[in-house]
DNA sequence: ACTTTAGTTGGAGTTAACTCCAAATCCGAT
DNA sequence: ATCGGATTTGGAGTTAACTCCAACTAAAGT
Protein backbone atom coordinates (compact mmCIF):
# COMPACT_ATOMS: atom_id res chain seq x y z
CA UNK A 1 0.00 0.00 0.00
CA UNK A 2 1.25 3.46 -1.03
CA UNK A 3 1.98 5.98 1.55
CA UNK A 4 -1.01 8.05 -0.11
CA UNK A 5 -3.46 4.93 0.39
CA UNK A 6 -2.49 4.87 4.63
CA UNK A 7 -2.44 9.14 4.82
CA UNK A 8 -6.04 8.82 3.43
CA UNK A 9 -7.15 5.68 5.49
CA UNK A 10 -5.90 7.05 8.46
CA UNK A 11 -6.29 10.59 8.51
CA UNK A 12 -2.85 11.76 8.65
CA UNK A 13 -0.60 13.74 5.85
CA UNK A 14 1.99 11.91 3.75
CA UNK A 15 4.51 14.31 5.60
CA UNK A 16 3.04 13.49 9.04
CA UNK A 17 3.88 9.49 7.67
CA UNK A 18 7.43 10.06 6.85
CA UNK A 19 7.65 12.07 9.91
CA UNK A 20 7.04 9.55 12.45
CA UNK A 21 9.20 7.10 10.83
CA UNK A 22 12.18 9.61 10.78
CA UNK A 23 11.32 10.00 14.46
CA UNK A 24 10.97 6.39 15.44
CA UNK A 25 7.54 6.31 15.91
CA UNK A 26 6.67 3.68 13.45
CA UNK A 27 9.26 1.03 12.02
CA UNK A 28 11.55 1.77 8.96
CA UNK A 29 8.49 0.54 5.81
CA UNK A 30 9.39 -1.86 3.38
CA UNK A 31 10.54 -0.08 0.12
CA UNK A 32 9.55 -1.27 -3.46
CA UNK A 33 11.96 -1.41 -6.50
CA UNK A 34 11.17 2.22 -7.17
CA UNK A 35 12.40 3.42 -3.54
CA UNK A 36 9.38 3.95 -2.66
CA UNK A 37 7.35 3.29 0.95
CA UNK A 38 5.07 0.08 0.61
CA UNK A 39 3.11 -0.64 3.61
CA UNK A 40 2.30 -3.78 5.40
CA UNK A 41 -0.41 -5.31 7.44
CA UNK A 42 2.15 -4.63 10.64
CA UNK A 43 2.43 -0.91 9.32
CA UNK A 44 -1.04 -0.83 9.70
CA UNK A 45 -1.44 -1.57 13.00
CA UNK A 46 1.18 -0.15 14.78
CA UNK A 47 -0.36 3.32 12.89
CA UNK A 48 -3.90 2.89 13.50
CA UNK A 49 -2.83 2.50 17.10
CA UNK A 50 -0.67 5.74 16.67
CA UNK A 51 -3.59 7.44 15.49
CA UNK A 52 -5.94 6.71 17.71
CA UNK A 53 -3.39 7.24 20.73
CA UNK A 54 -2.71 10.49 19.51
CA UNK A 55 -6.35 11.69 18.91
CA UNK A 56 -6.50 10.11 23.26
CA UNK A 57 -3.95 12.83 24.10
CA UNK A 58 -0.98 10.34 24.37
CA UNK A 59 2.18 12.11 23.32
CA UNK A 60 4.63 11.37 20.75
CA UNK A 61 7.51 10.65 22.61
CA UNK A 62 5.73 7.93 25.04
CA UNK A 63 4.47 6.83 21.79
CA UNK A 64 8.04 6.52 20.42
CA UNK A 65 9.05 4.81 24.09
CA UNK A 66 6.80 2.50 23.71
CA UNK A 67 7.07 1.43 20.03
CA UNK A 68 10.93 1.07 20.60
CA UNK A 69 10.56 -1.67 23.06
CA UNK A 70 8.13 -3.17 20.67
CA UNK A 71 11.02 -3.63 18.27
CA UNK A 72 12.75 -4.96 20.72
CA UNK A 73 10.87 -8.33 21.26
CA UNK A 74 9.53 -10.47 24.07
CA UNK A 75 11.67 -9.25 26.93
CA UNK A 76 10.31 -5.99 26.95
CA UNK A 77 6.56 -6.94 27.64
CA UNK A 78 6.17 -6.81 30.60
CA UNK A 79 7.29 -3.20 30.41
CA UNK A 80 5.08 -2.65 27.47
CA UNK A 81 1.98 -3.87 29.13
CA UNK A 82 2.72 -1.10 31.99
CA UNK A 83 3.25 1.18 29.99
CA UNK A 84 -0.22 0.95 28.30
CA UNK A 85 -1.58 0.59 32.17
CA UNK A 86 -0.22 4.17 32.69
CA UNK A 87 -1.39 5.25 29.87
CA UNK A 88 -4.88 3.66 30.53
CA UNK A 89 -5.13 5.62 34.04
CA UNK A 90 -4.14 8.86 32.26
CA UNK A 91 -6.93 8.72 29.68
CA UNK A 92 -9.95 7.78 32.32
CA UNK A 93 -8.51 10.55 33.95
CA UNK A 94 -9.02 12.54 31.24
CA UNK A 95 -12.15 11.47 30.43
CA UNK A 96 -13.25 12.16 33.70
CA UNK A 97 -12.50 15.22 33.73
CA UNK A 98 -13.86 15.71 30.43
CA UNK A 99 -17.25 14.64 31.72
CA UNK A 100 -17.27 17.30 34.54
CA UNK A 101 -16.49 19.98 32.01
CA UNK A 102 -19.19 18.18 29.70
CA UNK A 103 -21.99 18.87 32.80
CA UNK A 104 -20.52 22.51 33.67
CA UNK A 105 -21.30 23.25 30.29
CA UNK A 106 -24.84 22.09 29.99
CA UNK A 107 -25.65 23.78 33.27
CA UNK A 108 -24.18 26.77 32.20
CA UNK A 109 -26.15 26.34 28.68
CA UNK A 110 -29.28 25.71 29.89
CA UNK A 111 -28.64 28.36 32.71
CA UNK A 112 -27.25 30.81 30.55
CA UNK A 113 -30.11 33.89 30.76
CA UNK A 114 -30.69 33.28 34.31
CA UNK A 115 -27.19 32.36 35.18
CA UNK A 116 -24.65 34.51 33.29
CA UNK A 117 -26.51 37.82 33.10
CA UNK A 118 -25.80 38.56 36.68
CA UNK A 119 -21.95 38.18 35.81
CA UNK A 120 -22.43 40.41 32.33
CA UNK A 121 -23.53 43.20 34.68
CA UNK A 122 -20.96 43.13 37.51
CA UNK A 123 -18.57 43.08 34.27
CA UNK A 124 -19.23 47.10 34.29
CA UNK A 125 -18.00 47.61 37.74
CA UNK A 126 -15.89 44.83 39.18
CA UNK A 127 -14.88 46.27 43.32
CA UNK A 128 -14.00 43.29 45.89
CA UNK B 1 -6.30 38.25 45.83
CA UNK B 2 -2.56 38.47 44.16
CA UNK B 3 -1.42 37.05 40.90
CA UNK B 4 0.63 34.50 43.04
CA UNK B 5 -2.69 33.27 44.20
CA UNK B 6 -4.90 32.71 41.88
CA UNK B 7 -1.89 30.81 40.51
CA UNK B 8 -1.30 28.58 43.18
CA UNK B 9 -5.85 28.08 43.17
CA UNK B 10 -6.35 26.86 39.49
CA UNK B 11 -3.16 25.44 38.69
CA UNK B 12 -1.72 27.97 36.41
CA UNK B 13 1.91 29.70 36.20
CA UNK B 14 2.08 33.35 36.78
CA UNK B 15 3.45 34.05 33.47
CA UNK B 16 0.17 32.18 32.07
CA UNK B 17 -2.16 33.93 33.75
CA UNK B 18 -0.09 37.48 32.64
CA UNK B 19 -0.27 36.25 29.03
CA UNK B 20 -3.92 35.58 29.37
CA UNK B 21 -4.36 39.09 30.24
CA UNK B 22 -1.96 40.32 27.10
CA UNK B 23 -3.46 38.37 24.31
CA UNK B 24 -7.30 39.02 25.80
CA UNK B 25 -8.34 35.71 27.06
CA UNK B 26 -9.15 37.31 30.75
CA UNK B 27 -10.28 40.66 30.98
CA UNK B 28 -7.32 43.68 32.21
CA UNK B 29 -7.65 42.84 35.93
CA UNK B 30 -7.37 46.37 38.58
CA UNK B 31 -4.30 46.83 40.44
CA UNK B 32 -3.77 48.10 43.83
CA UNK B 33 -1.96 51.41 44.54
CA UNK B 34 1.47 49.85 43.69
CA UNK B 35 0.52 48.61 40.15
CA UNK B 36 -0.23 44.81 41.26
CA UNK B 37 -2.84 43.55 39.68
CA UNK B 38 -5.70 42.62 42.54
CA UNK B 39 -8.06 39.89 41.14
CA UNK B 40 -11.97 40.13 41.78
CA UNK B 41 -14.94 37.82 42.38
CA UNK B 42 -15.46 37.96 38.14
CA UNK B 43 -11.92 37.19 37.38
CA UNK B 44 -12.30 33.89 39.32
CA UNK B 45 -15.45 32.67 37.46
CA UNK B 46 -13.27 33.74 34.13
CA UNK B 47 -10.31 31.78 34.97
CA UNK B 48 -12.15 28.59 36.29
CA UNK B 49 -13.98 28.73 32.70
CA UNK B 50 -10.70 28.94 31.04
CA UNK B 51 -9.08 26.51 32.92
CA UNK B 52 -11.80 23.58 32.18
CA UNK B 53 -11.91 24.23 28.89
CA UNK B 54 -8.62 24.36 28.17
CA UNK B 55 -8.00 21.37 29.91
CA UNK B 56 -10.79 20.39 27.88
CA UNK B 57 -9.06 20.63 24.56
CA UNK B 58 -10.90 23.95 23.42
CA UNK B 59 -7.95 26.46 22.16
CA UNK B 60 -7.30 29.85 22.88
CA UNK B 61 -8.20 31.33 20.43
CA UNK B 62 -11.89 30.50 20.53
CA UNK B 63 -11.72 31.47 24.25
CA UNK B 64 -10.70 34.80 23.14
CA UNK B 65 -13.24 34.70 20.81
CA UNK B 66 -15.88 33.80 24.07
CA UNK B 67 -14.36 36.34 26.19
CA UNK B 68 -14.35 39.39 23.73
CA UNK B 69 -18.19 38.71 22.97
CA UNK B 70 -18.61 38.47 26.58
CA UNK B 71 -17.21 41.85 27.07
CA UNK B 72 -19.17 43.70 24.34
CA UNK B 73 -22.23 42.96 26.85
CA UNK B 74 -26.02 41.62 26.07
CA UNK B 75 -26.60 42.19 22.74
CA UNK B 76 -23.84 39.33 22.03
CA UNK B 77 -25.31 36.49 24.30
CA UNK B 78 -27.44 34.37 21.49
CA UNK B 79 -23.87 34.04 19.54
CA UNK B 80 -22.16 33.29 22.92
CA UNK B 81 -24.61 30.79 23.68
CA UNK B 82 -24.29 29.54 20.06
CA UNK B 83 -20.59 29.16 21.12
CA UNK B 84 -20.90 27.24 23.98
CA UNK B 85 -23.40 24.53 22.32
CA UNK B 86 -20.93 24.33 19.58
CA UNK B 87 -17.95 23.32 21.75
CA UNK B 88 -20.27 21.27 23.70
CA UNK B 89 -21.02 19.24 20.68
CA UNK B 90 -17.00 18.71 19.70
CA UNK B 91 -16.19 18.17 23.68
CA UNK B 92 -18.75 15.24 23.66
CA UNK B 93 -17.55 13.45 20.69
CA UNK B 94 -14.03 14.29 22.13
CA UNK B 95 -15.56 11.96 24.67
CA UNK B 96 -16.89 9.56 22.86
CA UNK B 97 -13.77 8.96 20.65
CA UNK B 98 -11.91 8.18 23.72
CA UNK B 99 -13.97 6.07 25.45
CA UNK B 100 -13.54 4.03 22.19
CA UNK B 101 -9.98 4.42 22.69
CA UNK B 102 -10.09 3.78 26.23
CA UNK B 103 -12.05 0.16 25.85
CA UNK B 104 -9.69 -0.56 23.00
CA UNK B 105 -6.54 -0.41 25.74
CA UNK B 106 -8.18 -2.39 28.20
CA UNK B 107 -8.96 -4.99 25.27
CA UNK B 108 -5.00 -4.55 24.20
CA UNK B 109 -3.92 -5.06 28.10
CA UNK B 110 -6.34 -8.16 28.99
CA UNK B 111 -5.23 -9.79 25.70
CA UNK B 112 -1.89 -8.71 25.98
CA UNK B 113 -0.15 -12.37 25.70
CA UNK B 114 -2.54 -13.48 23.62
CA UNK B 115 -2.78 -10.91 20.77
CA UNK B 116 0.29 -8.99 20.63
CA UNK B 117 2.92 -11.72 20.81
CA UNK B 118 1.87 -13.01 17.49
CA UNK B 119 2.11 -9.00 16.32
CA UNK B 120 5.85 -9.15 18.07
CA UNK B 121 6.31 -12.57 15.86
CA UNK B 122 5.52 -10.78 12.45
CA UNK B 123 7.54 -7.97 12.86
CA UNK B 124 10.84 -9.67 12.36
CA UNK B 125 9.53 -11.07 8.61
CA UNK B 126 7.00 -8.09 7.25
CA UNK B 127 6.34 -9.27 3.34
CA UNK B 128 2.51 -9.06 2.45
C1' DA C 1 18.59 52.53 55.33
C1' DC C 2 19.14 48.08 53.51
C1' DT C 3 17.72 43.62 51.93
C1' DT C 4 14.25 40.37 50.79
C1' DT C 5 10.26 39.19 48.42
C1' DA C 6 6.74 39.72 45.12
C1' DG C 7 5.41 41.98 41.48
C1' DT C 8 5.88 44.75 36.87
C1' DT C 9 6.97 45.20 31.59
C1' DG C 10 8.39 44.17 26.79
C1' DG C 11 10.29 41.07 24.31
C1' DA C 12 12.85 36.94 23.27
C1' DG C 13 13.14 31.93 23.58
C1' DT C 14 11.23 27.23 23.91
C1' DT C 15 8.66 22.99 22.99
C1' DA C 16 5.80 19.75 20.62
C1' DA C 17 4.17 18.39 16.57
C1' DC C 18 3.90 18.94 12.57
C1' DT C 19 4.19 21.19 7.62
C1' DC C 20 6.43 22.90 3.69
C1' DC C 21 9.95 23.11 0.20
C1' DA C 22 13.32 22.34 -3.61
C1' DA C 23 15.65 19.29 -6.22
C1' DA C 24 15.81 14.73 -7.75
C1' DT C 25 13.80 10.23 -9.27
C1' DC C 26 10.64 6.86 -11.10
C1' DC C 27 6.66 5.09 -13.54
C1' DG C 28 2.82 4.96 -16.54
C1' DA C 29 0.64 7.06 -20.26
C1' DT C 30 0.48 9.69 -24.70
C1' DA D 1 10.96 9.74 -25.69
C1' DT D 2 8.86 13.15 -23.08
C1' DC D 3 5.32 14.56 -19.91
C1' DG D 4 2.62 14.44 -15.60
C1' DG D 5 1.94 12.69 -11.22
C1' DA D 6 3.51 10.48 -7.11
C1' DT D 7 7.35 9.81 -4.37
C1' DT D 8 11.95 10.55 -2.38
C1' DT D 9 15.37 13.24 0.76
C1' DG D 10 17.33 16.65 4.03
C1' DG D 11 16.44 20.49 6.01
C1' DA D 12 13.99 24.74 6.96
C1' DG D 13 9.73 26.95 8.48
C1' DT D 14 5.37 27.23 11.08
C1' DT D 15 1.94 27.20 14.79
C1' DA D 16 0.06 27.12 19.37
C1' DA D 17 0.79 27.89 23.82
C1' DC D 18 3.36 28.96 26.79
C1' DT D 19 7.94 30.11 29.47
C1' DC D 20 11.84 32.70 30.53
C1' DC D 21 14.54 36.79 31.11
C1' DA D 22 16.51 41.32 32.38
C1' DA D 23 15.82 45.42 34.31
C1' DC D 24 12.93 47.78 37.26
C1' DT D 25 9.66 49.14 41.19
C1' DA D 26 7.31 48.85 45.57
C1' DA D 27 6.26 47.33 50.06
C1' DA D 28 7.58 44.87 54.27
C1' DG D 29 10.77 43.17 57.63
C1' DT D 30 15.37 43.90 60.62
Amino acid sequence: MTIAEIAEKYGLSTDTLRYYERIGLIPPVRRNKAGNRDYGEMDHRVIGFVKRMRQAGVSVESLIEYTKLLRQGAQTRETRKAILREQRQLLAARIAEMQLTLKNLDYKITNYDTVIVEAENKLSQEES
